[in-house]
DNA sequence: CGAAAATTTGACGACTCTCAAGTCGAGTGG
DNA sequence: CCACTCGACTTGAGAGTCGTCAAATTTTCG
C-alpha cells in the first residue's frame, strides 16, 4: 500500500493522533496502539498565534498533541527569542515534560492550531502497560533531539541565507512525512522575524537573505508562503540530507534491524 | 547527608555506574534500581584517545556508559567535524541508540576511557519490569536534548570568546555534579583544534578567543587545563545560568511535584 | 483613511574566515 | 646530548559575513 494511503486510512480512524510518527515509527504500530494513542487525547482546543502553551520552569502535568498548524519552540535572552526548532502537525510537542516535569524552554503557536491534551496519568498507564508504545514515544522524543543536533552543525556550518534554505528543505520534508507537504510549495505563518529568530539572525540580515534566495532562484518567501523552483537545487545550497529526520533512508529501521541481524 | 558524601557511598557500592544522574534524578533511585543498574553492564574496557565507538549509520545493539573520561558527540560535513555536545563520567553516552537503534553522529573518547557496555536486550527488561528506572533512562537522554538547546542558543547569541568560557563553565559544573570537579580548576583532553570544533569557529579563531579569555583573567587554558580565576566571572561572561543542567535549582523536581501537586 | 506591523534599503563597524608564516614542546634517532 | 620532526599553538593581513542604527516603503486591518 502507498504511502499516501496509510495516511489517509490512519487520518480517518485516528483524527486526532493520525499523523503522529507518520513518515516513520509508525508503521510499527499495531492498530490497538494506535487506538491507545487516540483515546490518551482527553481534550482538545483550538488556540490563536502566538499563544504560550508551556513556560520555562513551570511544572506541567499535561502534554501536548500539535493537530493542526506549526508551532516554536524557544529560549529567551536579554537579546530576544532564539528559537531551537519548529513543530509541524503530528507532533507530541512536549512530550519529554513528562520526564523532565519543568522544562527549560518555551513553546508557542506560530499561527492558530488545534491541540490534543493528554494528561500525564495516562503516560503513566502507557510506561507501566504498554512498554512498545513507550518505546515509541521514546523514540519520537529523540528525533526532536536529533533534530537540535543538526542544527547545531548547521549553525556552525552555514551562512544565514543557507540555514534559511535548510529550514525550508526541512519543513517541506517534514510536512511530506505527515502528508501535508507539496513539492514545491509551503505555506507557514512565518514573518521575516520569526525567520531571524529561527536562523539566528537580526530581522534585517534575515530580510537579506530572503531577498538572496528570491534572487538566485532558490526559494521565494512571500507572507510565509514559500514557493521552492528546483528542491533539489535547495537541498543542494544548504547541503540538506534529510536521514536525521528518521524517514524512510539510511537511519530508518529495516525488518532486518528488528530481527536483531546484527550485520 | 551532604551531596559529597552521597557520591562516596554510591561509588564504593556501584563502581561501575555510580555516577549516572548523579546531581540529578540519582536521589529517586533506590538501591534496588541501583543495583540493577550496576547489574547492566556486562563488559567493561579500557580504550585510548580518539577512538570511535558510534559510527554514524551503524545498527547498534548495545549502549555505553562512561565511567571514566570524557568523550565527544559529532556530525561530519565536507568541512570537517562539528561537535554537537561532550559527556563525562556518570554519562550514559549512547543510551539513545537503543530507541533510534541506528545513530545520526558519531560518538569519539577524546583522551583515554573506561566504558562500560549495556546490551539493549536488558534494557528491554528494564522497559518491561521496571518502568520507574525506564522513565529515569528517558529522563537521561532528554538531558543531552537540554543541552542542545541551550548551546543552540549560545550559537546563536554569544561570540566565540563567550561559548568557550560557556563550555568551560558547563564542563566544570557538570563535573562537580558528579564529584569529580573543583571550583577553580578543570583538566581535560582538549586541544585547541577541538574547541573548534566545539564552539564552531577555526583553529585559528579559537586560538584568539584562548588568548583572549587569558588576557582579561576569565580563564587560562594551557594544554587542555583550564585555570579558572573567578566562577562568578566566567559565568557572567557567559551568561551561564546552569538550570538545563537539571541540577538542584529552578527545573529540579521538588518534593511538592512528585506528590503530584499542582500548583 | 490611518495606524500598526512587516518588509526593504543604505552605511558603517565588529566578528570571524582563510591564507600564510612562524614558534613552541615533546618525543625520536643518531 | 643534540638535531630533527611532528603536532600544537601563535601571529599577521586582507576579505567576507553579519550586526546595529536609521529611515523609507509596503502591507494589513480596523
Amino acid at each position: 500500500m502507498a504511502r499516501g494511503d496509510d495516511h489517509k486510512i490512519d487520518l480517518r480512524d485516528y483524527p486526532l493522533t493520525g499523523r503522529f510518527l507518520a513518515g516513520r515509527m509508525r508503521t510499527h504500530m499495531n492498530a490497538a496502539e494506535k487506538a491507545t494513542m487516540e483515546s490518551l487525547i482527553v481534550e482538545t482546543r483550538d488556540l490563536e498565534a502566538n499563544q504560550r502553551i508551556v513556560h520555562t520552569g513551570k511544572l506541567c502535568n499535561v502534554s501536548t498533541m500539535l493537530i493542526e498548524g506549526f508551532m516554536i519552540r524557544s529560549l529567551e535572552s536579554e537579546q530576544g527569542r532564539h528559537a531551537t526548532s519548529m513543530h509541524v502537525p503530528g507532533d507530541f510537542v512536549d512530550l519529554h515534560c513528562y520526564a523532565l516535569k519543568r522544562l527549560d524552554h518555551n513553546v508557542d503557536t506560530l499561527g492558530p492550531v488545534k491541540l490534543g491534551f493528554v494528561p500525564h496519568e495516562a503516560i503513566t498507564r502507557v510506561m507501566n502497560e504498554q512498554p512498545h508504545l513507550a518505546r515509541l514515544f521514546w523514540f519520537s522524543t529523540l528525533l526532536d533531539a536529533a533534530i537540535h543536533r543538526e542544527w547545531i552543525m548547521k549553525l556552525e556550518q552555514l551562512t544565514v541565507p543557507r540555514r534559511m534554505a535548510h529550514i525550508f528543505a526541512e519543513l517541506q520534508y517534514r510536512l511530506v512525512l505527515v502528508g501535508i507537504g507539496q513539492g514545491d510549495r509551503l505555506e507557514t505563518p512565518l514573518t521575516q522575524s520569526d525567520l531571524g529568530d529561527i536562523c539566528g539572525c537580526s530581522v534585517v540580515h534575515a530580510n537579506r537573505a530572503v531577498a538572496q534566495l528570491r534572487s538566485e532562484g532558490l526559494a521565494d518567501f512571500q507572507r510565509g508562503t514559500v514557493t521552492i523552483p528546483s528542491l533539489p537545487a535547495l537541498h543542494k545550497y544548504a547541503s540538506f540530507v534529510p536521514d536525521y529526520l528518521y524517514g524512510p533512508g539510511k537511519l530508518s529501521l529495516s525488518p532486518d534491524d528488528l530481527a536483531g541481524k546484527t550485520p
